[in-house]
DNA sequence: GATGAATGAGGATTCATTCAT
DNA sequence: AATGAATGAATCCTCATTCAT
């Protein structure tokens, strides 16, 4: 009787919203219908199942990430990581996502396994993204030789989570984290 | 009909290898008694709840961590870093446990949210240490004093799921993480 | 927007179909509505409900079958027997029908009831004059007396659905399935 | 709080009975529950899926069909198929099952298409035990040459709905058709 | 203790149907 | 006349939990 006009993409954010504040398996579509204020089946009409929802909303946020990293794909290699590490900082959700995502393999029907696989590859692409940057940096002596690429990799990709770390809403800045990384904090 | 004998420490560590496994919502009785070949009731002679078992079971853990973490606490404060970097690298599951906490304070009954609360402490008392040291070490000039306290504590906490982010099998000491965040990667 | 033409007989022919290959209760106007390339809603401006549209295609079918029957009314009783059944033979679809039918009792609003009591009488008409043809035929002693009337009735009405329990393509005349009844399969 | 105590058994009997009051889709396990008031839940301790009790409970009619048949299986053939003739009228529910299943097929996990499979095999069986009958008699000159296996072996079969047919409880003999269908009705 | 059996509460989905345009 | 969008009611199913033995 209410409300007569949704749309996808603002399921999809108010979908961001709960999953952030629930987790994977405590988002309902019975909070997402309440929470917009429309009945449960509306959703259905624009997403087939819970599982697709969420995986649209994840390849989104992919999506938005990997062109925010493809904008620093010309600079120097340490102006680059610098760039991603920043981007990551942004974008906490990725990591809840990227731990979800193995969990869904094991539930989904088969037209979304794809999906999944797809999202897993782009989130491959990113990592190659760093481990080339880390290896050019490398190459031209400005990183360390005796520390594994893959080492550097993973710990700039943990920054992804860093806030979440942090007490509460204090901001830290990419530049930062960065410079903490790049000259240690020793004295 | 007398299946078998079970204890609480079988399940809990049983319970452990489902929850790493599939996660905090896709953990349920039912895997846990085909798992240990017992009826699905018999865990409620050990456990009152299934939210019980999983606090308990983080209860253990928790105290493992703090304990192995105390074992430095006389050294010097860069050591004492080192430390707990090596600790936290070794206890994965912390990182996905306090992930699952802040989602389970929703759900959970009056008499447990004691038993969440404390968890909630013992997480910042290791915060507190962390920070500590942090501290210490500036007060020394072993560390600079540029990097708010707060960011070198979470960067160290965040190390917790490095292996995560890692090739599967490559094992990283938590000398070699800590050599990276002391001397920085520069060349 | 204005997508498609369409009109009832069309709605009633695809209707058909479907109702054929997937039965009554895997028969959804979405899968109606794709088939014709209109919109779901556009059917209820033909039908009031989906009741209403099987009762009508039920109705059609019927009257078709009933004509078929009249064009027999003044032959000889076994000729008309002969005749009768070759037309049941062609319907099919009446065997299913009538399974139908009783289910939809449950179901039905009232307004449609009256509905479904006239499909019950056709039915009864075309029983009514199976019957009298036997026993016309009975009369003048070209039907043996020691059958009960209703059982010829039965067995000839039975035979809509021989088609069914045959092997795929093979057709069978009326005309001979005529003559296994009237002469029995005996050497 | 009520009732405590149910088994297969009961289970498929109580089945067996909406199944033929209500037909394949308009039965529920509410229904169900409510008929043995048990609670719905109760059902999928026994059965895992509504897909799964309905072929549980053909196999087992299947089974009972079969066996009765086999009972005549040394008989002479127009003795056997007397007697399978016999059967056939007892179990009318094996006319609405054959229908089902080619609608199931489509439905059903594919755990219980091997079921599925079988069942159909089953059925094949039984037609192939007619028409060798047939065929025997055929050869010794006890059914005429010139009606097409096929036919009669399909006119056999359909007389398991033939009770449908006739007026309420009126109670036929198979030793009647099989007369009507042997001597054929003429006078 | 240990268990099998029963259940309620809650979530995902489907589908006929309504309604504003 | 035709439709897209929204929805409620009904269904299947899962799982933690209780209870009598």
């Amino acid at each position: 009787m209410a409300r007569r006009k949704v749309n996808k993409q603002e399921l999809l954010a108010a979908a961001e919203e709960l999953l952030m504040e629930r987790g994977y398996d405590h988002f309902h579509f019975r909070m997402l219908a309440e929470k917009l204020e429309i009945g449960r089946s509306t959703i259905y009409e624009y997403f087939s199942s819970k599982e697709e929802l969420i995986l649209v909303y994840m390849d989104q946020l992919m999506k938005k990430v990997m062109n925010e990293c493809k904008e620093w794909a010309n600079e120097a290699p340490l102006k680059r990581l610098k760039g991603y590490l920043s981007i990551f900082m942004k974008y906490t959700q990725i990591h809840r996502m990227m731990q979800i995502l193995p969990l869904m393999v094991q539930t989904v029907s088969p037209e979304l396994e794809t999906f999944i696989e797809k999202l897993f590859q782009d989130h491959q692409q990113i990592y190659d993204w760093i481990t080339e940057a880390v290896e050019e940096a490398k190459k031209k002596d400005e990183i360390r030789h005796d520390i594994p690429t893959q080492l550097i990799t993973a710990i700039i990709l943990s920054t992804v989570q860093l806030p979440k770390w942090m007490d509460q809403e204090e901001v830290i800045s990419g530049e930062m984290v960065f410079d903490l990384l790049h000259q240690g904090f020793r004295f």
